[in-house]
DNA sequence: TAGTGGTCTAGACCACAAT
DNA sequence: TTGTGGTCTAGACCACTAC
């Protein structure tokens, strides 16, 4: 026989949440003092349960995750709850679910969502159209992060981050020009060589190679001019009309972990966007 | 007693579905030939014909529609599966949910969503720091649709559009420079008078002047250098780096309405973009 | 055949808004 | 108090995949 309702629902014991249970309510069951709206839908809080053992590496990219009747059973709620849940998490492209199959944590390495972020396409034709990007490292060190990318990282200035820079190019013509920073912890070890004889998406490679899984990212997006150096590197005269694309992406709970430079030649190309 | 599934559930008589209802399969049900893969979901099917009545103007921008009670009585199917259908016309920002209140038709007249599509915003300080944008229209004409213009909007060249060109500026700075194109037989009536006697959201006219609801849109974004007329006309230099926006915008059932071309100042300000 | 996600139902109760 | 959407449950059956 179901219970009324919040049942108050249990969870078995769990490494980093020794009872740690969803709350229907947050604090001051009595206290009526601040108008508290605390109040979580049991799905938001498997939700969150759920991305906790993401962040901890529980189930890594590309791994299965348990069914939903055994997180079901884990969690002491309804299969739609987790249901729900997860609902989510795939729309946030967190999770794939795959019929017949199971429910696997999403990843930059597969051939389907290879690229996701990048948005610059051929005028003509379509992505595929044109051989794959060659890639080119300029220079990958290592230094004291300035004031403006320790701040967009949340680290401190002079922290150490590590810069790369490098060019890619469709068909032999150079296109895009990018400077990229990431925090030097997390990516202790990377090198010009790690970069270099890696094939597939850097975002992949940080998973591997590093743990790091981007999750989203934001871009603001301006018209520039070509400077010397850009000019050069790019194969354009200087004052030629770059797109400027600078973009921060995040991995789970809104973490920055890398900051990013790129100016696309576009000419040829576009930065494609969907609004809705 | 509930039927053990799909009671093939039917339909109140409706103007123009005469019958016509949710077929879980569709045809060759023994013809072993093509394998079909024509299958769709209850849910799915009621999402088309709540879609179907949004295009007939069944309700309107800003209606409630009926609640999820009244709608699963008259699909006849449960109250879960017509919610599961609103679930993501509400995702797709076609309906609006409001607890406690009822379901709406989502129009682009609220304060909330205003400028929904237009990504330009300042560097520094948020999209309401400054003042709304002052709008100029500087012409509007009909004309018979060049040969691209036509095939974006799905017309065929030499059919009469309405081609107009605005500038809009922010603290007396001119920022964007706008040229539009839209179907002449939809927006008949369309004047420069008509433009210029209205505040708020262009797409909110377009929704009670002609009945037009903009839906989605794709956009593509190139940088250019100013030519001598938009450099007049948005006050900088011939050269001067401009961000192109190409943008196709839809109605309902993805019909194209408008394409326009804008051209963004961006040195205070930027394009936005989330990427997940 | 077994296991997974996907759909559908029916019913209970909660949260919110208007009356 | 009533009506709306929002949450949660329990159980049935379907569709896809693998063995």
């Amino acid at each position: 026989m179901p219970a009324p309702n919040p049942p108050t629902p249990g969870l078995t014991p769990e490494p980093s949440t020794p009872d740690g249970l969803p709350l229907a309510e947050a604090a001051s069951p009595e206290a009526g003092l601040p108008p508290t709206p605390a109040f979580s839908p049991l799905y938001q809080q498997i939700k969150t349960l759920i991305l906790r053992s993401l962040q901890a590496g529980e189930w890594k990219p590309g791994d299965m995750i348990p069914s939903e009747f055994e997180l079901a059973a884990r969690f002491r709620v309804s299969q739609g709850t987790v249901r729900k849940a997860i609902d989510e998490l795939a729309t946030d492209n967190l999770l794939v679910r795959r019929q017949g199959k199971g429910t696997f944590v999403a990843t930059h390495a597969e051939q389907h969502v290879q690229f996701r972020f990048l948005r610059l396409l051929p005028d003509a034709g379509t992505r595929d159209s044109q051989g794959p990007a060659e890639r080119r490292i300029i220079e990958c060190r290592r230094l004291r992060a300035p004031a403006e990318v320790a701040r967009q990282l949340s680290l401190r200035t002079g922290d150490a981050v590590i810069q790369v820079r490098r060019v890619l190019a469709f068909e032999g013509t150079p296109a895009i020009l990018e400077d990229l920073w990431l925090p030097g912890t997390p990516f202790k070890g990377l090198t010009q060589e790690t970069l270099a004889g890696d094939m597939g998406p850097m975002y992949a490679l940080f998973e591997t190679a590093f743990g790091v899984r981007m999750v989203r990212a934001q871009e603001k997006l301006k018209a520039v001019a070509a400077d010397a150096d850009a000019a050069s590197l790019l194969g354009i005269q200087p004052g030629h009309p770059l797109l400027s694309v600078e973009r921060l992406a995040f991995t789970y709970n809104d973490v920055p972990m890398e900051l990013r430079r790129g100016l696309y030649r576009t000419e040829t190309r576009h930065y494609f966007n969907e609004l809705s």
